[in-house]
DNA sequence: CTGAAAGCGCTAACAT
DNA sequence: ATGTTAGCGCTTTCAG
């Protein structure tokens, strides 16, 4: 590591204090301290010349802030995230903010990882796409007065803020729009039911489907992990194992990537996608707009989400708020396609 | 932000001093320096009575460290990218630092403003997906000091390490495939050809024709700019624009993306793929397995990538290292899948 | 308008 | 085997 310039050697090449330059460079106008032109310059020069740049530590130590933002994500691979990333870092931009990304791979263990290096106080503020954390974890991260806001509705009560769009609501429109279309022998491939999200989508799907006269019936649930992997398969044999009259004439996957696995088995199976079997999904990746037939599903603007879930966080940062945790809702749209 | 404890107050419940408390916390082994157990073991329970953490920034400024890599990226929502930061993720995790991620939106203000950032040392590495920075920026990157490794083949020799794949033999691969297959008028969706990735890939594809004994046509190249938008329609009226015999048999992309939204075009118009016309990618993101039909592409292991750019720079900052740049190449594989 | 001085929490010689 | 001490580079009263 190179030796830098710190704002001592800018202080003495412009022959000034160390606080003047301190006080030049962070411009705040809140005082009723004025630096002549004349001093300000040299110092502006001075800096120039030593190619000057602050110490973020050394400042962060002095005002305890880092300027840096935590996002907690279960599956990078999962495009919706992406999505989320970069709407945040958008918002986090504009604040003057960067963002910490750590994948927890789906696991407890990747969270509590990122819990503990979120207590370390790695950043200012956290923006949690949890599945796993309990009350007592977010007990600390609330002890530890650090501002965060969760991604779902499965912190909301926690006493975090909270991004989310109605979970139940969505499902609801699926399932209406499939029925309308005829479907009556609707399955779900759930998300991972250890997390409030596949519950409720499950749940959802379950309450729409009584609404509408229809009793839900174990059979066409299969449960997977909200992940790619072994969906396929798994759709497969769940498909192998009706009797040719009485297979299943729509599919709802709790999340487009797993929708797009089952359109695959489905296919595989020498299966037609509306005709046979219709499939709709969550989320709207991009992708659910370029498999063929291209994916019915329910899309929200997650880049908004992320958006405004930074601005949340800054909010409470600024303002050293202590006011009530704030569960922020988001509209949702479904999306027609010909999966459907 | 709630008061923490420091060290200070561990050693005061212990009873011994701050250095004895930092020494058995930071547990190196190195020194002639031992704790008594007893001693060792008050100190243990004072850091949990206190739920005690250090506070990473102060040990920031000490030890000049933030154990922080800072990963640049031009499009999160490419899909290659995500996997090459997962690999990074895990090797960083090992390497107990954490990777702050900045999308730059494939544009050079935002790779600029993340050349400033990382010259104010928000990060201990740097990785590099970069298509617009110049030497001059990277010189200052060199003066700081920061091990900094570059994704692609773009910087090498501007005097960073690098890791990479070989774009001429990858394109190659490709060409030589479609040709294989009687593929004769082999169209080009080149990418942003201010770059070199871009400019590569154009040029392998010209190479590669005329060893098969195949002139290149300007009427067969499009340019693209990596990014999805506006292809579909760029592909679309550049098919128009051929007479009924005339049409490419085969078009190559410069990536992923961008050969589906080709697909998305030659379907539009009618065309069967493969059997009208083949369509050919580079990047093997997981899309391109589930888009219909499944696409033929170059994969690479990218996950692989990210993780050895990360260990090449730990290695580095450890070492303090300042051997010569190095570059890595990574092998290559030819997916063949239905669109071919 | 500018300077002096204290101290954020930690580490690493150097003493003892 | 443990304690003392001197900063790391910055911000921020408080005096002048």
């Amino acid at each position: 590591m190179k030796l830098r310039s710190t704002q001592k050697d800018v202080a003495e090449m412009a022959g000034v204090s160390r606080a003047t330059v301190s006080y030049v460079l962070s411009k705040r106008q809140d005082g009723n301290i004025r630096i002549s032109d004349d001093t300000r310059n040299r110092i502006l020069q001075a800096v120039e010349k030593l190619e000057y740049r602050v110490n973020v530590t050394a400042r962060g130590l002095k005002t305890k802030r880092t300027h840096l933002l935590a996002v907690l994500v279960p599956d990078l691979s999962n495009p919706f995230y992406p999505v989320l990333i970069r709407g945040a870092q958008k918002a986090a931009y504009e604040a003057d903010h960067r963002l910490i990304v750590f994948d927890s791979f789906s696991t407890p263990e990747g969270e509590r990882d990122f819990l503990e290096a979120a207590l370390h106080h790695i950043a200012d503020g956290l923006i949690l796409s949890s599945f796993y954390l309990e009350q007592r974890d977010i007990k600390h991260l609330l002890a530890s007065g650090i501002p965060t806001v969760g991604v779902g509705p499965r912190l909301w009560g926690s006493g975090v803020d909270v991004v989310q769009t109605d979970q139940l609501q969505a499902v609801r429109a699926v399932i209406d729009h499939l029925v309308s279309r005829g479907r009556r022998r609707i399955a779900h491939i759930a998300g991972d039911l250890t997390t409030l999200n596949g519950q409720l989508r499950l749940e959802g799907y379950r309450l729409a489907l009584r609404v509408h006269g229809l009793e839900p019936n174990e059979r066409l649930v299969v449960e997977g992990k909200f992940r790619r992997e072994g969906i396929a398969e798994r759709v497969d044999s769940f498909l192998a194992s009706f009797a040719p009259g009485e297979l299943p004439d729509a599919i709802f996957a709790a999340n487009d990537v797993m929708a797009i696995e089952a359109m695959k088995a489905v296919r595989r199976r020498g299966y037609r996608i509306p005709d046979d079997i219709a499939v709709c999904g969550i989320d709207n990746i991009p992708e659910a707009e370029y498999v063929e037939p291209p994916l019915t599903t329910i899309g929200n603007d997650v880049e908004l989400m992320g958006r405004e879930a930074v601005s949340m966080i800054v909010d409470r940062i600024r303002h050293d708020s202590v006011k009530d945790p704030e569960c922020r809702e988001f509209p949702f749209e479904l999306i027609e396609r010909n999966s459907s």
